[in-house]
Parts: C-alpha cells; sequence; structure tokens
DNA sequence: GTGGTCTAGACCACG
DNA sequence: GTGGTCTAGACCACG
C-alpha cells in the first residue's frame, strides 16, 4: 500500500497517513493480520521522521485498528470492534460537509453518490 | 442564532463559530440579509476576545458567505456564489468518515439517512 | 452621470464615489464647467449619508478636480492642473497589479490592451 | 530580500509585506522552493509584531503564492495556480490608476512603458 | 457604534 | 524551533 504526503495540507503528516492506513483497512486493501510496515521503514519511505509514524500507530492502535508488538511488528487487527454508530464528530463534521455542499449548490443526489463511491 | 463553543474540541474556536454559522445559513436559520451580531457582542456573549470573532467573520466574508462594512455590521449574503462542486478537502474527509463509518458497522442507509437529514 | 456603490467592496463608499467622478472626468463624461449635483441630492439618490459625500467633494477640491463654492455649488475644473507625472502611490499600486496579472499567467500584452481601453 | 515598512502608508502593515513578498516572487527575487524568514524573524527584523507577520503568511498561503508548516516554515510555492485573468478588483484599480495618470498628462506611452517595466 | 488593525505576551501541537 | 491560536487591551477610519 502507497502512502501519500499533501505537504500542502493543513491535516498533520501523522493524522494523514493514519487515514490513509484506515481508508485502506476499510476497502480491503489492507486485510486483517496483514503486516504494516515498520515504524523506520515506513518513516524513510515517506520521508519523514520516525516519531511521526511512531505516534500514527500507536494512534492506529489505541483506536483499535492495528495491534503491535515487539516480536510481530504492527498488524491489521482481526476483529476490529464495531461500534455500530458514528462517532459525534464525525457526525458533526459531516453535518458541516453537507451544508458547505448545499450552499455551493451541490444536489444531494450527489453526495448520495460519493457515499456509495466510498462506502 | 445560538452559538456553542466546545472548549475541549480541537477545532478553533474561530472555526467552530465559523461552522455553525455556515450551517445556519445552510439550514435556513439564517437568511439572506440577516444581521449578524456585532464582533463586540458575540465577543461577549460567547465569552472569548473580539480579535476571535473578527478572524470569523473575516473568513465568512473571504468565503462570500457574509458581508461585512462598519455602517450595517456583518450580514448574511443575499446571494452566495454558488462552485456547484464539493471541494477536494471535504471530498477527503467524506471518504475519511465513510471508511470509518463502515469499519464501525454502520450500514450505507444510515449514512444515508443522515445526507438527508442535514441536506 | 450615475454614481454605483458596490456594498460589498472594502473601497470606502466616499473613496468608490471620488474614484467614480474622476473617472468620469478624464473619460468626458462630465467636463470641465459641469455641474455636479449637490451634496444632499446626491446623497439622497445613492442612499448614503450627507458627510460621505461632503467627504467626497472636498477630497476631490483639494486634489483639484473640483471647485465648490455656495453660490455655484460644486462644479468640475475647467483647467484642472497637470502633474504630468504618476504619483508614487500610484506607480506603487500598478506594479503590484502587474505582479499578480503576471503571476496568474496573464500575458503583457493583455494588460497593454487594458490600458489602451482604459486611457 | 528586503522588506521595507511605510509607516505612514494607509496600507496595512500586513498588506504591505504581502505585496512585497507578491512582487518579489513576480520578479524572480524569490524562486519556488526558496525559504521565508521565520514569522518571529521577520516580525523583529521589521520591528513589528509576531501576529501580523503571520496573518501575512496566512494571507499568501491562503492566495496559493506560499506553503506553511511546522517542519519547513514558510516557502514560496513550487506551482502557483494560474487563474489566467486579471481580478476584478485590479481591474477597476487599473482603470482607476489610468484615469488619474491620464488627468495628469501622463501619455499613454508611459504608461505602458512602465508596464514593460514592471511586468 | 462598527469592523479593521496592531501590540505584547502566552501556550500549544507538530515534527 | 516552527507556525497557529488566543487573550486583553488599544487606537483608527468610516459613516
Amino acid at each position: 500500500m502507497i502512502i501519500k504526503i499533501d505537504e500542502y495540507s493543513d491535516v498533520p503528516i501523522y493524522m494523514q497517513i493514519r487515514n490513509q492506513i484506515v481508508m485502506g483497512i476499510s476497502s480491503g486493501e489492507l486485510a486483517g493480520g496483514d503486516q504494516l510496515p515498520t515504524v523506520r521503514a515506513l518513516a524513510l519511505e515517506i520521508g519523514i521522521n520516525t516519531m511521526t509514524v511512531s505516534k500514527t500507530y500507536q494512534m492506529l492502535k489505541s483506536e483499535g485498528y492495528i495491534t503491535t508488538d515487539r516480536k510481530n511488528g504492527a498488524r491489521v487487527r482481526q476483529q476490529i470492534e464495531q461500534s455500530k454508530v458514528i462517532s459525534e464528530d464525525n457526525k458533526r463534521e459531516l453535518r458541516r460537509i453537507v451544508s458547505e455542499a448545499r450552499l455551493s449548490g451541490v444536489p444531494k443526489k450527489e453526495i448520495q453518490k460519493l457515499i456509495d463511491e466510498y462506502y
């Protein structure tokens, strides 16, 4: 899986990596049990600080998306805990995005189409 | 319209206000031509600095949502420019949210329902 | 001559009126000796404060574009003093505009064409 | 690159800095990828507040002229988006300047020569 | 009275 | 060390 950093983005690098890995898991590109690159390897590949990658992995771990241990490194979790709900933060973000899209004259159907595409 | 600040949020205060006003315009709670509170009044009401509110208003102005002048204060714009597209940033955010929702076991229908509700 | 105020502009109203009158004189729409509306009449027509129009007329007078007296009201000057030079402020503005246009990929010819059109 | 502030100017300080940087980029004095001074360094150099410089950088960023991040500081963007058009505001300004120059007895050729020089 | 600008100073997240 | 955010307070031009 290829991680791409947008240097112009306001989203912190560690969050960009985190998001791409989460999307990778969601899309199936990363399956349960799959090994992630070591912190060192990924940092080298992207050309960033190891601390940044480390922060990403710790976040993914605390969110329950991956497991890490010294022996096996980082792996995608086999059974990701399913809360069955959208977090309040994400709901708020969703509402903001829908509002902005609506004010920009984007029809509801087009947003629904994007949901279809991304899901 | 009541503005509520979450002081524990990672979203900067000026952005929280901005988002709520945008959502207020989108929902129709704020109509074109409606007067917004003065910078000082809103700052006092929320209990924050006037500079922070000023930053919000300037952002909303530069985005084309409101107008500001010394005579009329801040008002919702009558004709908001419609780009007809969802910004790349918002698309990326949408994709992230959908991915997370999917991994949490939220069915697609439920997201669609939220879109319906927010639009 | 019709004066149009752009309520969305950052340019102060008194300056917008001033600019339009100067451009009117330059284009010949307003000739030397032509009577300008009274402060009161113009203020009423545009729907603004008389003080604002008054400020405009005082500025135009001090710049040597018009004359004002109680008997004849405001009139375009017959002989406008010609400095034969572009003011330093206008040079700086011109340089800024040219720089921005250049960075936007506007060819020099197009700017020259605009000069032709406006002169 | 040396930034010079005219403290008697009506142009706000943050805008004066912004203009000079834009002109520096246009003239080639500042090339794509070039590092700008840090917010603190520039503030100290000019003898103004860091907030004012920060405002400048955020403006330049939102206009697409520079990028800022915590690692690299502020840098001139490699690829500046080209709208290929002169903004309405700049056209209006240009028209005003041409009108004033014309009334001052400045021949059209001299304005054209300035455009040549600045472009 | 209004928004716009600026200061001096502080704290924070990111890397 | 960097830019980003925020405060408390001040002054200003515009209208």
